[in-house]
Parts: C-alpha cells; structure tokens; sequence
DNA sequence: ATAAGATAACTGTGATCACAGTATTGATTA
DNA sequence: TAATCAATACTGTGATCACAGTTATCTTAT
C-alpha cells in the first residue's frame, strides 16, 4: 500500500491513524479536491470502519487547517483564495528553503542516491501520465528533504504546509499533465545538494515550490 | 475568565475547544509542568465534562505536540532534551522575526497603545510576583505581534511554537522572579515598532525569544 | 527484608446511541 | 410558474459502555 510510504507522525497502530494517513494522501494526490465536504458516516461506511476513528482523524485534519470543520457543517477541504494560498505558497518556499540549505550541509551519498531513484521515479509516472504517483512521488522528494535538516520542528511544519497546498498542487499538474512544463527541476536541486552548494539548493528548492504556485495562479486565469 | 482572552483559533462553542483552551492556558502560565502526565477521565471529572470534550482536547494538543500521547499509555506534557528545546527555540526566534519584521511596516497606532498596556500590566504582574498573569501577558503580547504581520499561517505556526515552549519559559521564570532579570525588554520592541525600523524589531524580538532559551538553560546548569 | 508474581486500578481506543443544529427536498400556496 | 414553508435527511457533538493494554499496588514466597 501507498500509505505506507508516508512517513508517521505519531502512533501507528490507531485505526485513527489509518484514516488520517489515507485522507492525507488524498490530499496530496488530488483525489480530494478544494471546497469538497467530508461527512464522519460517509466515509466510516467507505472505510468500513466505525464513526470514532474517522471522527478523530478529520479532527486532527482541521487542527492542522489541511480541512476546515466549522459549528455543526460538514467538513470541507478549503478553498482558498488566491491571496490566501498565496500566503501558504510563500511560507512553504521560506521553510523549504531553510530546510534545504541546511540539508546542503548535512547530505549523505545514500540520501543523494535516494532521491535520484524518487527523481526518476517521478519522471516515469510523469511520462505515463499518472498524475497520482507522480503527486505522490513529489511529496516524498520534498518530505526527505526536510527530514535532511534534521529538525523535527521545521520537518512537521514544512510537511504540514505541503498538504496544505496539495490539492491546489494537483489541481494545476492534473490540468497541465499533457504539455511538458516539468523540466526535472529536482535534477538541478539533487545537483546542488550533492555539492553541498546551500546557497543555490535554497534558491532552487524555493523556485521550485513558486512553481506550483504559478501552476496553481495560472489556473486563476 | 483569563481564557476569554487567548484569541480563538477555530469554533468556539464546543466543549472541547473550552477544555482546549483552559490546557493551552495551563501550558503557557507553567501550571502543567515538563513531564506531568494527564488522564482523560481525570481532567473530566475536574472539569466536570465529560470524557468525550476532554478526550478531543488532549487529541488536537498532542497533533500539536503541545502534548505527546502513546499507544495506551497516559498524555503528557513534552519532557524535551535540551537539544530539542534549543531547536523549538531557534524556529520560533525565526518565525517571530519574520512575524516582527513585517509588523513594523504595518504598525498602527492603536496597535502600540494595546502593547503598551500590556508591557505595563507586566510590570504590575512582575512586581506583584506573579508569575502566571506575568506570562499569559507575555504571551499575549507575543501574539499580538505574530497577528500584526496579517499572516494567519505564520500567526499560527508562531502561537503554537510559543505554547510548545512555554512550559520550559514558565520554570525558568517562576525560578527567578525575585532577582530582576526582566528588563522591560518589550519596551524597546514598541519603541522599533512604533519608529518602523523592521530591522531592530527583528532582531530585538528574536533576542527576547533568546531571553527564555538563556533562562531555560540556565535552568539546566 | 527483599524480590517476584498476581491482582487491582488505572490508561487510551473503539463502538453506539441520543440530540440539536444545518441543508436539502418536496409540497403547498399565491 | 415561482416563491414560501414544512418536513425530512443530513451534519458534528456529547455521553456512555466494553475492551485491551499499561502501571501501580499488594500479597506471597524465599
């Protein structure tokens, strides 16, 4: 299962826990897009599980703003506004930057060789045009980079603000998957970090999350 | 009730979200201490709630890591390393000086009116010895920065990194109320903020974040 | 007196129900 | 036909129970 790619964040043999790791991937890959609804029942039933866990976990969720539950309406994906998501690009592009100079510093043969097999990993789904493996692919390339600062502090935040901004992400790849505006920009960014350049992986890793925003303001028109 | 003042994150008339603010409240103002365990069915019965608010609380505090709860085992205030305090301490330096910075261009003068009067209430507080009102002001005053900047992401990333350290700030202070360490040093973060000069706020604001990691350490010694 | 083991008192987790708001639907009326 | 209002189907929230794992206590045996 694809799930368990994704790295945990707390315990993991909570039924909670599944759930929140399946919705977060949904988030990521697309499959939940801005301004859908979310109900505790509708999924417990989808999942087979019982209301408690989904209850938590969408909780969770909404702590973490990745879904907004508000009074006694269902659950939403935000939809943000262009200034709003704006916001969330440019905080994202500061950590990410400041995660990957200090990988810079930190970086090992295996990480390098690691994030080689995920580069070509995306490039192939990207030419397969499987949009959701690529999405998925993408995260775990940025994730590890913010686990090379070896700040959990800086890694959940840098994390948390991806899911964030993953459904506006996909949104723009999944409209654009047929023109090749993916130039393998993280060849560049594994480039710099193999020499252990901070100055440019920063810059890069930046360009690179200001990339989907582009995607993402392109699809404002 | 002091917990009317702490500003609102998410739906304010849940149970759960009174019983999240009270926590905050206690973790801010040193009433939970480092390590201190927490149990469900005992905050409920002292709170007179029941299981089900307390227990969402103590979920969303520890999606926080404000908390830490595993397995089965009882919720408890994170007992950090001095590694690992230094680091929550350098992030929210960091963000608090990017949050300071932009302030300055934004200020207003009611704005400076509302953090004089709390630098004055802290005065009063630390005259009177008292601690816990002295930092819940603090926290508020640093919040009230954090809002300044019109950045609901930094906003929250700021407070939360702020309630994370706030146990370890609270012993430091209420070890050392009696000798006066505290140097009315928001009193030059207003006059920086009040003159515009982003770069001083900047740095004077992330020297008063130093303030609580140096009394932390000195904790340590 | 001390160590080892069983028992009892805790812990969070999962399941299920009743309730009160919210949204949607459909009927009724002008 | 279109608008208004009642009824119905949804929503999250709170309460309570059973369960299984953890921690503490107390007994028992050496």
């Amino acid at each position: 299962m694809a799930v368990q790619n994704i790295k945990f964040h707390s315990n993991s043999s909570n039924l909670s826990f599944n759930v929140y790791s399946q919705l977060r991937l949904k988030l990521i890959t697309g499959d939940l897009k801005p301004g859908e609804s979310l109900s505790i029942r509708r999924l417990a039933n989808e999942y087979n599980y019982s209301a408690m866990p989904v209850r938590e976990a969408l909780r969770q969720l909404s702590s973490e703003d990745a879904l907004v539950g508000v009074a006694k309406k269902a659950y939403r994906v935000p939809d943000l506004s262009s200034e709003e998501a704006a916001k969330l690009f440019y905080v994202r592009a500061a950590l990410e930057g400041a995660s990957a100079e200090i990988a810079a510093k930190k970086v090992l043969k295996k990480d390098i060789k690691y994030l080689q097999s995920l580069s070509l990993s995306m490039d192939y789904a990207w030419k397969k045009n499987d949009a959701s493996s690529f999405l998925e692919q993408n995260f775990l390339f940025h994730s590890y980079i913010y686990s090379m600062a070896q700040n959990p502090v800086l890694e959940k935040m840098a994390e948390n603000l991806y899911i964030r901004t993953g459904p506006w992400l996909a949104q723009g790849i999944k409209n654009l998957s047929n023109s090749n505006v993916w130039e393998k920009s993280h060849d560049g960014i594994i480039k710099a970090l193999s020499e252990k350049d901070s100055d440019l992986a920063r810059k890069l890793i930046e360009e690179d999350s200001s990339w989907g925003k582009q995607l993402y303001q392109k699809e404002l028109g």
